[in-house]
DNA sequence: CCCGTATTTAACTATCAGGTTACATAAAGC
DNA sequence: GCTTTATGTAACCTGATAGTTAAATACGGG
């Protein structure tokens, strides 16, 4: 899989993306990593496993612990890629924003 | 499932980011949005439907034809979500930075 | 060397994703 | 109304995902 699709498919779940939130606050072990989920410890295993394969975790070994650590260069790639369709959002905002001023002044009748 | 889900699983396809791409460009049509791929019909259909579910695009209706429109609104969703780990890769670079510099050094046995 | 703690792997199941082909629907034009 | 063009839906197949439980592995400490 390439590395940009690699990336938002292990962004596409909210449990992995609470776990980079966690690793966000600090590194720590998996056994806590796993704390606030209802999930079975090798279920989140995997998913440490895709976020590894992502390259946005990186795994070290500390006696018994592994230790996760955040890596996000790989959403540097994604927020490069969103970059070329900035304008496009910032255009319908635009959009929007123009919509809501049309709105407001025919509200108040100094609309044309 | 939730929006950010929808758009990051939306995006973690290469041929729905091409077709993003493409819309890019402008409006267009199925089978002219089709025309890259060495895919079926449906199959594309089946892209533009997730595109669309994840509020990627919005499709009209004119004749037999149904224009696509590249709605970008989510994308900035998620640029807002990767806001928050911006400062990550920014210190992950400025370390990479600090450590080709270091090679630099030594390489040229200015270091330390 | 055995024990406890932390974590991963194996085996299995259910659901989902992405593709196919065949058929259905929508609209325009003769 | 029939035909053509554009697109969507149905049924199906295959492989990947996400979860489970049970067993294996890794390491530190008595």
């Amino acid at each position: 899989m390439d590395p940009l699709s690699a990336t938002f498919s292990a962004l596409a779940d909210p449990t992995r993306r609470a776990i980079l939130a966690r690793l966000a606050l600090g590194q720590t072990n998996v056994t806590e990593l796993a704390e606030p989920f209802d999930m079975s410890l090798p279920a989140i295993s995997k998913h440490l496993k895709v976020l590894e394969r992502a390259g946005l975790i990186s795994r070290g070994r500390e006696a018994q612990w592994r230790p996760c650590t955040l890596q996000a260069a790989p959403m540097q790639e994604v927020s490069g890629w969103l970059e070329s369709y900035r304008k496009f959002w910032e255009a319908s905002l635009d959009r929007l924003d123009l919509y809501l001023q049309n709105l407001k002044a025919e509200e108040t009748g100094n609309d044309k």
